[in-house]
DNA sequence: GCCGATATATTGTGCAGCGATATATTAATC
DNA sequence: GATTAATATATCGCTGCACAATATATCGGC
């Protein structure tokens, strides 16, 4: 295990849930989840991001690595591991949880401010 | 303006939405944010967090203080500027949209993981 | 006088995410 | 055969968020 992270903040560690989701469909090389995700139109996923995370979720055990050699540089395979199935499991569901709370008070307030964008200044007006 | 910052982060940023949203509603000051975040049941926001983001957020023209002088210690009213209903406009539309992208990936996954939370090794068994 | 609650504020630390860079392999282009 | 581009993994240093710890101020209750 790797020290005690302090990923207190609100939504840190979204970015494991994400990996953590994508392989749960099937084992994915590096590369190719930097496309992926990418493609996806999600939040572009750097390489100085994400190898350091998988190098993280390894040392803890979460995804497991197969070197495949083919033509061009050599492709490392994640699968994740029963411990890795738990961990989204739990984290995709704190996950949903915070979402949930968090949407309970932005959604109203988007609501309000959208519809009334530029309230006048004239008391009289109301 | 502050200098530009550097949030890239998936959900970086989500604790000035959070505050943003609570601020539509209606002035607050401080300590009352950080009560009503705790009360919320959201993540806690700490004084460390929320002083220094409030900080932030008046230095960028996005919330107005206002002192009132109470029995007690004087307390700081923050409102939302013209400036910061735009800016909840914007960045609580980005996180919805960035919020569904992500759901689309993970809420599959997480269906997945939970109806087969520990795959058979016996490949004749599937 | 002291403690606890209320209330704002600053300082130092840990670390996630990123930019920059390095490295390896192959195919295509010059 | 040198150069470039695409594929692919990896590390290092920087920035800035969030936090713990701490300081400060005012009041009420003991």
């Amino acid at each position: 295990m790797s020290p005690v992270p302090n990923r207190k903040s609100l939504f840190h560690g979204s970015l494991d849930v994400l990996v953590l989701a994508i392989l749960a469909d099937g084992p994915q090389y590096g590369y190719a989840l930097l496309k992926k995700v990418a493609d996806a139109g999600n939040h572009e996923l750097k390489a100085g991001t994400l190898y350091p995370l998988l190098h993280r979720m390894e040392a803890d055990g979460l995804i497991t690595p197969t070197w495949e050699k083919t033509t061009g540089r050599p492709r490392k395979w994640y699968t994740l591991t029963p411990a890795g199935q738990k961990a989204l499991t739990k984290q995709a569901a704190d996950w949903q949880a915070a979402l949930a709370r968090m949407q309970a008070v932005v959604l109203p307030a988007l609501r309000r401010v959208t519809r009334f964008p530029d309230p006048p200044m004239n008391p009289a007006a109301g």
